[in-house]
DNA sequence: ATTACTAACATACGAGTAA
DNA sequence: TTTACTCGTATGTTAGTAA
């Protein structure tokens, strides 16, 4: 319909040509339109002199969300690679990333021994789970001490600065607001990169 | 997957995470991913570790196709108008339309008397179809006189330049090329709107 | 010509489960 | 844990028609 009558437009037809149009017989079509207008996407008024149809505002809501989704897909191939600005951390990390259940399955299934400490990113949530999602996921199990059980992590390696390699961690029940990751490394990843307070930072997959 | 691991990125995942963002079952997205598989729209390994999957270009084709179409809509919300640029007509639509079995339902259904002649525009065919698509159609129906037979036509009312009321007609078997129009309208458009050869005119709807 | 109801048929879905 | 098979059930489709 908006592809015949742009968005606003009435559309004029017949149910018959509607099917035709999707390849589907004149009763579905006919089903279809009166589901569409169940559901408040569109306006129908049916008569035995055809059709007369036009979007509803919930109609084009959809149509643009999806256009919105497609384009961000098309207008940015930029999702092989995320930045982020670092965050002054907490020095919780250092007591997670330390303990020995953790460093133990990090050293195994990463290759590298962390640097105790993680480097919190600030980054565009949508871009950020775009980017890990396409990462194969390593799983970190978690365990419990005689004091407290700590829970499950999921590892993502990257490229830092293109250089450096490490891992984005997601801890299974994680505090942090979701525009946030922490990025571990065999090194110090501020001294290393000179990173200042606000120090801006590139990861590739 | 797009949306996860940009066009090209490797999508790990599972049957179940699929299925818990789609909204079915497990069962059912297994299924759905072999089937897209079948088509070709994606590669996918599956394994009891998890899927491994990446769309391919036929995928990748869907997914731009319905981008563009999209885009056309909501990149610009300028279908209510029609601009064509004038053609030297064949002299063919006069012969037509001054026939009286056309005539009389062109009065009746129309509101006016064709000047005998149309006015051809060069146009562009899918902006032309979404713009006929949202006016109501009328039908001319055709008839025979004693030496042949004249076919239907549809007839679409418009607005010239602003000002003057016309209708596109569209012969039911018509020889034109497809990004070609035909105008008529009570008065002599060429004169009435100073058309030299080539000149632009504006339909609204 | 229309739309749309009913009923018979086809397809899709998902619970249970094997591997 | 996985994937994906079978199979009973739910949903979708369309031929035949009434209005």
């Amino acid at each position: 319909m908006a592809k015949r009558t742009s968005l606003h437009g009435m559309f004029y037809s017949s149910t018959a040509k509607v099917a035709q149009l999707l390849g589907i017989s004149q009763q579905s079509a006919s089903r279809k339109l009166r589901e569409m207008r169940q559901k408040g996407l569109i306006e129908l008024q049916s008569s035995p002199s055809g059709i007369k149809a036009r979007l509803l505002d919930k109609g084009i809501k959809v149509l643009k969300q999806d256009y919105l989704e497609l384009k961000q897909l098309f207008a940015s191939p930029k999702s092989r690679q995320l930045s982020g600005r670092a965050k002054t951390g907490l020095g919780e990390g250092s007591y997670y990333v330390s303990q020995k259940g953790y460093e133990k399955q990090f050293v195994k299934s990463l290759g590298f021994r962390p640097f105790p400490g993680t480097l919190n990113l600030v980054v565009d949530e949508a871009l950020a789970q775009s980017f890990i999602a396409g990462i194969p996921e390593i799983e970190i199990r978690g365990f419990r001490t005689e004091k407290r059980s700590f829970g499950s992590i999921r590892a993502f390696k990257v490229l830092i600065e293109g250089k450096e390699h490490g891992a984005i961690i997601v801890p299974e029940r994680s505090s942090h607001p979701s525009n946030e990751i922490e990025v571990i490394a065999p090194s110090w990843l501020r001294k290393k990169f000179r990173l200042k307070e606000e120090g801006k930072i590139k990861l590739t997959a």
